[in-house]
DNA sequence: CTTCCTGCAAAGGCTTTGCAAAGCT
DNA sequence: AGCTTTGCAAAGCCTTTGCAGGAAG
């Protein structure tokens, strides 16, 4: 899967997210182990959106060799809660997909159905709307999903050759 | 799952759509064979959003005891890429949901996260903006998806009693 | 020490597939 | 006849869960 490129967080950011973390894990009872902070230093630091089976191959080649594919996936929805995460792309919905979600501003997501290029985009003027929308129907809005799909430009003139 | 009441096709959009379907098969060198057509034809009425189980189950109400599991999983796309039914409601990604889309006009979805109601809503400046959106990054749009979650106005007031 | 975590293995749930018989044209 | 279609059963895949030993505070 290709996408534009991303900052990755920085040390610092890293830090106050690994806080964050453990902080809501602490509010739950819970504890931040030595796997689960390396899960989640990984998973912060990916490059773009994956599912379960990417971030295995991200712990491996980061020598987290001890996170058991059933520890990630009980992981997962605690770094969602966490706010570290976020699930997306949803319309390649077999899997579950995820990306880094801590301190980014919110974006969605343009997708080429021909090679698989994930744009980001944001857009104030669509938030704006949706909270029209939802006022109108008295809802609270508490998330939203927006994916366009359709073919890139250099997948369109390959087409058209 | 609850979802605002939909008008159900008529005789004459359905046989619209079984001929539709006719021809999108035999372009394909396939065939309507009878238990396709029956498949498609309790897919076109369902009223609101149903995932396979939910098909199963009104085609058994439906006196269709010869639609077996397999078949309806291979009909399914067969009847989404001849436009009568389109995937839809992704964030309960759990399965996959459908509803009837032939001729019927396009709508997106607002969920309430508490009680599953479903509300459909369409928007003519969200398309132009997506439109625009798709145009400055050089893709040609093929399709959307667009899913506001929230709480819908009853479950807010039953919270905040 | 007491509670939580984790690896392991097994089970679960949805979906797909191989195959031989049945159905169309 | 020659093709597609279907039921059936088995396999596949992703994900979850029970459990017992290990880790953490």
């Amino acid at each position: 899967m290709h996408y534009d490129a991303h900052t990755t967080v920085d040390d610092t950011t890293l830090q106050r997210a690994l806080a964050t973390f453990k902080q809501t894990l602490h509010d739950r009872g819970l504890r931040l182990s030595t796997v689960r902070e390396a899960i989640a230093r990984v998973a912060l630091r990916y490059d773009g959106h994956f599912e379960v089976n990417d971030l295995m191959r991200a712990l491996r080649a980061a020598n987290v060799q001890d996170a058991h594919l059933a520890t990630v996936y009980r992981t997962l929805p605690l770094l969602v809660e966490s706010g570290l995460i976020q699930p997306t792309l949803l319309s390649s919905s077999e899997r579950h997909f995820y990306e880094p979600a801590f301190e980014r501003k919110h974006h969605d997501h343009l997708i080429c159905t021909s090679c698989g290029r994930v744009v980001e985009f944001e857009f104030e003027a669509f938030e704006v709307l949706q909270r029209d929308i939802a006022e109108r129907y008295g809802f609270e809005l508490t998330a939203h999903f927006h994916e366009l799909l359709g073919r890139c430009a250099s997948c369109r003139a390959a087409a058209s050759r």
